[in-house]
RNA sequence: CGGGGCGUGGCGCAGUUUGGUAGCGCACUUGGUUUGGGACCAAGGGGCCGCAGGUUCAAAUCCUGUCGCCCCGACCA
């Protein structure tokens, strides 16, 4: 027995070292906790935290951009969410039925909303009529369900919450404008906010979203060699309208149909800050979205004055910071390793040694630097060390993510590469959903996209050899 | 739905081959000593061994059935 458990061991492969690291962090650094409800999870209250932190700078971003906060109803009758038949197509298979209200069987039933496309069409055939009435600009927070076969914790979870924007234009141009606007609110928010680098482009036909014309993404590259899409941006063109029947009279006195676009973004960017930023310690959280930024933790506060000190800078800082004091009987080790699993920014130290020279130590989460300060410049100190951190953490994830981003002018290469290096692989494409499938088929990568810079690395398609169309970024994804 | 595995205190597991007082680590409670990298000592609480039958003087252990969960294959933010 015991052999046999040794030898699953030794073959245990990367990519499962890499998942039990994963679900080890989402549970100690207390972010979530596994319901009973399958595909479900509860998030904790310093995971919440977490989330709280992203919605607030990204609503800022939202409505910076002209945007309005809506809320639509849970429930789409299912007559609503077949009136667009690519749409319904890809949701239907994964939506949980309402059956009932109360005792009373519906004659309908409802779905618990997967997404809420079919419900902001519904409301803007009721509130659009003339050309004065557009743009519509409307975005909602919110939780979907969908019922996935497997989940994991962030990544792909039944419920998740997130932030969904609809919008209808006038005209296609506009719509397409609204579109590339919100994917480049993503790549500022992941950039400025999460300290995550993308690379910014369109999907394939194969890749895009069920009833979409054109669907846009931002792709993000975890440790471990694999991507991750983490928010779309979507281009209805007048699809959605004409199977809604949403029409405006122009200028001319003529009925036209709205432009619309969706666009999204979930807790699973938490599950990308996990795995881009994480190490063998924990979690490590950029400063902006840290629940916590500073921690006070005084050493052998038995000793005279260390606990009035640690208090001291306690209250100073939490007027600047998000700042905790750990008070608890625990040992300083303890509390070391707690809060470098929770991915704390910044812990301060304050013991004896350091309350004889008026100063205090302050360690940095991503470096572990040992910085000693006087007490004086502490306030002043601690912004420049959140913002140190921020710009090292980018940094060390955009280096990660040019030494794996590689080409391939051939299949064979292409396979090495992938195999060799992980992480993207630059390769041209002929545009046909064939090649795709045969990519996918022998090296699990899929096309993560098709980037806005585009490259010529060769005139043939990687797999086929045909003529190439496209420079399209593969990978394996979460 | 096809292949593999697992159900034993809150969590992680051992015990099952060969039936005989339900154990270990972590966590928890109390008291004390500690405190600059996951402390130590002492005492304590907590289990219809997934569920239902059967065999037996005796079942966590053997037999039958059943339910649940996890991992791998097809989809997805």
């Amino acid at each position: 027995m015991a052999d046999n458990k040794k030898m699953v061991e030794e073959i245990t492969s990367m990519d499962e070292d890499f998942a039990r690291w994963y679900t080890d962090i989402v549970k100690k650094a207390e972010l979530i906790e596994y319901a009973s409800i399958k595909g479900c999870m509860v998030l904790r209250p310093y995971g919440y935290a977490i989330w709280e932190n992203m919605q607030s700078i990204m609503d800022d971003m939202i409505k910076e951009t002209g945007h309005k906060n809506v809320y639509m109803p849970m429930f789409i009758p299912e007559s609503l969410l077949q009136k667009e038949k690519d749409h319904v197509e890809g949701f239907a298979p994964e939506v949980a039925w309402v059956t009932h209200y109360g005792n009373e069987k519906l004659t309908e039933r409802l779905c618990i909303r997967p997404t809420s496309e079919t419900l902001f069409c519904d409301h803007y055939k009721k509130v659009i009529s003339s050309y004065r009435d557009l743009p519509k600009l409307c975005n909602q927070w919110c939780s979907v369900m969908r019922c996935e076969k497997t989940t994991r914790p962030f990544l792909r979870t039944a419920e998740f919450l997130w932030q969904e924007g609809h919008t209808a234009h006038a005209t296609a141009e506009e719509a397409q404008e609204e579109t590339i606007k919100m994917l480049n609110v993503y790549a500022d928010f992941f950039k400025d906010a999460l300290a995550i680098p993308v690379v910014k482009g369109q999907k394939t036909e194969k890749e895009k979203f069920a009833g979409a014309e054109a669907t846009y993404t931002i792709e993000s590259l975890m440790h471990d060699g694999k991507a991750l899409q983490s928010g779309t941006s979507h281009n209805f063109g007048d699809g959605f309208a004409k199977a809604f029947g949403i029409q405006y009279t122009d200028k001319e006195n003529k009925l036209q149909y709205v432009h619309q676009t969706s666009w999204g973004s979930t807790t699973r960017m938490i599950g990308a800050v996990i795995m881009v930023h994480g190490d063998d310690s924990g979690l490590m959280l950029p400063p902006k979205i840290a629940p916590i930024q500073v921690v006070v933790i005084p050493i052998a506060a038995h000793k005279p004055g260390v606990s009035e000190k640690a208090d001291e800078i306690y209250n100073i800082l939490k007027k600047t910071y998000r700042t905790e004091i750990d008070t608890s009987d625990k040992n300083p080790g303890w509390k070391f390793s707690e809060y470098e699993m929770k991915g704390v920014p910044i812990r301060i130290e304050i013991g004896p040694r350091d309350i004889e020279n008026n100063s205090a130590v302050i360690v940095r989460r991503d470096t572990r630097e040992k910085i000693f300060v006087s007490l004086d410049e502490l306030p002043e100190k601690i912004g420049e060390t959140l913002e140190a951190i921020h710009q090292n953490m980018y940094n060390k994830a955009l280096e990660n993510l040019n030494a794996r981003t590689n080409t391939a002018k051939d299949f064979d290469e292409f396979k090495k590469v992938l195999e060799e290096k992980g992480g993207f692989v630059k390769a041209m494409w002929c545009g046909n959903r064939e090649c795709e499938d045969e990519i996918k088929a022998q090296t699990a990568a899929t096309s993560r996209c098709m980037p806005f810079e585009q490259e010529t690395i060769s005139d043939k398609c990687v797999c086929c050899g045909k003529p190439a169309k496209k420079l399209v970024y593969w990978a394996k994804a979460y």
